[in-house]
DNA sequence: AACTTACTTCTTTCATTGAATGAATTAAGT
DNA sequence: ACTTAATTCATTCAATGAAAGAAGTAAGTT
């Protein structure tokens, strides 16, 4: 366990240099006077602070408010432009890059493809060229590169930095983190998976702004959970928020490919299509068969296909039971569902409610919101991008290693 | 959200007191040399602080370590008789009271019985008058009580110090915290759930003193469950840290008391043996029926009545997709059973692991440890003041009402 | 309209505080 | 002679608060 640091006069210059970035970071334009009300600092600290973080180029001043009576304030900014950082998501075939500056602003998007089932050496490679030219095609200094965030699906611990397994890479037990950094030496690396990295989308730019304990469900061709507590993304043992997905919805129901039996995802996503519609074909000698793609149900059921209608419906019955349980064992504020499902939540969206709202504190007259994204795709980035940002700008109040911005 | 606390001297000076505090608390005796070994300060300031907690009466010397080769190091120790604690735990008509010292030692037992479904006011009264008893007739100065820590069964929110709502009681929305702090002006109070006060008994004491995320599901009348991370209890949106006992385990299955169908609770606790029980006098003429109580159900199981094991080893059997779903949700390094059941474990231990076991770690070779306790009854006690202990010693990084010791 | 006076608000300056620190010292052993 | 433990003391440095300075508003006076 991360112990606390031992108080010193470091500390607390640490804790309270970073504590005024964060406040000017999520509030700016903001005056040392109203940063002042907000934390119990004197302005006169506040003065020799920014004093300190101009000098950084962390910050800087932007004109001045309108006057409330007095003299006006100096209004200051975060300094977006301070640095960059680099957002990876790596993908079955490709690997898609963004650029961004340190509010997680998105400069420049790229992509590689590569085979199917490449080595993770190959694909580390992949990418360091790709960082690599990104920063000399743009004719901009990498050593302004300041952190770089790795997205991937599967099972991540992220406090060692290491894919313990995805099934899509075929990869298991690689430190992408330290291979990585043998690249970068100097750059901090973070990996995780594809839907933390999502929260903290939502958490920074999405419908958590506001929440602090809640919960994040993808729908799609799989099933993802990501926890928030306190805001921050809850760890299991290994660094896995958890495979929410594979808790048991029917005992002795469809086979997973996770080897258990009756596993949600194989009624809450695209699997249920994939299996009802092999139920049906042995049943059926008339049924000819369809797509099992989400998009390609939701097309057939907005056509008024009444079985893809079916599918849809039964689909979000059983994400209702999901988040129901989640909810009676987790009591979140909030449940926000994001992934492709949402854009045809229409076709699911009242079965799921339906059953989901049905829950043991709902029955206690306390609510939980559930909601679904409205974030657009390029929040992958944003996220990814935001994996290194939240850490590099985290108040360093825990013993680990220290990272200087 | 609780924010951080500005850096300042006291800031820095609270929290190596604590932070010393609390290594003299958990590995006591030690000696000066060896704290500063282990937390990142000088033998000096060590020496500083030790005065001041020596003045305070926190701690005090007791001889001499053997030499490691030089001078003898002075061995340091907490002094649990600083203060005292109240640990309450109020049940359907009984008040159980216990004093302890600062160590969660348990120095009196006492109980007064109420009738049930005694009002809240009645019953803090008899609570304070119980409290004030035992300082009297053990002639001990009240102004010595430190903090008082309850436990209740139901909902709670810890942070409010509110009983949200006992069905046992028939309690709703009783702000127990400040009913009990009108008649112990200066004394912090504590609330929580039982299960949540059994678990900080097994993380200081218990299975879970060398594990930083782990659950502790309890079994016996109903089902609870409290969720350890990083040696702090999670609480939910409410306070509540969940309802594991109504997740769904089987859809459109038993009616449940919350109003819900087919909830995991009426599948493995002594629901079951009601629910089944009920079942086979409906269906059976021949079966006379039996008490569906733990105790009954496994004195007949031991008394080799077949109906009476199957029901064990059902229960079990449902238990244990119960586990298996926290396990692949949360991912855990260890569950802890507790609970009455415990007594009964080799009756459906074996179901329990044979389902739990086959989870989704489990099969990426990641263990998760499943025991059960090996508290004592006293347990319960010791949770209470620990529940107030506990706080009473936490490093104050957070802003908050400031308790003084 | 120009000027004065009183008041507010924001920022900077500077001497003071106090907790940690590290070097030196003392103490007590092998 | 060498180790290890504990204490003492001058030093350091971030925060602090009082005071001064800067720049505005509001209202009355000339």
């Amino acid at each position: 366990m991360k112990a606390l640091r031992t108080g010193s006069k470091e500390l607390i210059k640490e804790i309270n240099r970073f504590k005024v970035l964060n406040i000017i970071r999520h509030q700016q334009p903001i005056s040392r006077a109203e940063i002042s009300r907000q934390c119990e600092l004197g302005v006169s600290t506040l003065s020799y602070i920014m004093d300190e973080l101009k000098a950084q180029n962390l910050i800087y001043e932007v004109g001045e408010a309108s006057s409330t009576g007095g003299r006006k304030a100096k209004l200051l900014k975060f300094n977006e432009n301070h640095g960059y950082v680099v957002s990876i998501k790596i993908e079955e075939e490709q690997i898609l890059t963004a650029l961004t500056d340190m509010e997680g602003g998105i400069l420049l998007k790229t992509y590689v493809a590569f085979e199917k089932k490449e080595s993770a050496e190959r694909i580390v490679s992949l990418i360091e060229k790709e960082v690599k030219m990104i920063f000399s095609e743009q004719d901009k200094d990498i050593s302004h590169l300041l952190g770089i965030g790795v997205l991937s699906s599967g099972l991540v611990n992220r406090h060692e930095g290491e894919i313990i397994r995805s099934s899509m890479l075929e990869w298991e037990n690689v430190p992408v983190t330290s291979m990585i950094k043998e690249k970068f030496p100097r750059v901090p690396v973070f990996v995780d998976n594809n839907i933390n990295g999502y929260t903290l989308a939502e958490l920074e730019k999405g419908e958590g702004q506001k929440d602090n304990n809640f919960l994040v469900v993808s729908i799609g061709a799989g099933l993802g959970l990501s926890v928030v507590i306190d805001r921050k993304i809850y760890y299991g043992a290994v660094g896995g928020a958890g495979e929410f997905g594979h808790t048991n919805l029917v005992m002795g129901g469809y086979p997973c490919h996770c080897g258990q039996e009756g596993c949600l995802e194989m009624y809450a996503s695209e699997f249920y299509f994939e299996n009802k519609i092999k139920e049906r074909l042995k049943e059926d000698p008339t049924y000819e068969g369809e797509d099992h793609h989400f998009s390609a149900v939701a097309k057939a059921a907005e056509a008024d296909d009444m079985f893809a209608q079916s599918l849809m419906k039964e689909m979000g019955t059983h994400l209702g039971y999901g988040l129901r349980n989640l909810i009676n064992t987790l009591n979140p504020e909030k449940i926000i569902i994001v992934g492709e499902g949402v854009k045809y939540k229409h076709l699911f969206e009242r079965e799921v409610l339906a059953i989901a709202n049905d829950n043991f504190f709902e029955k206690v007259s306390i609510d939980t919101d559930i909601v679904f994204s409205h974030l657009k795709d390029d929040s992958w980035f944003t996220g990814g991008a935001l994996l290194a940002i939240s850490q590099l700008f985290q108040e360093p109040i825990y013993e680990q290693m220290k990272q200087s911005i």
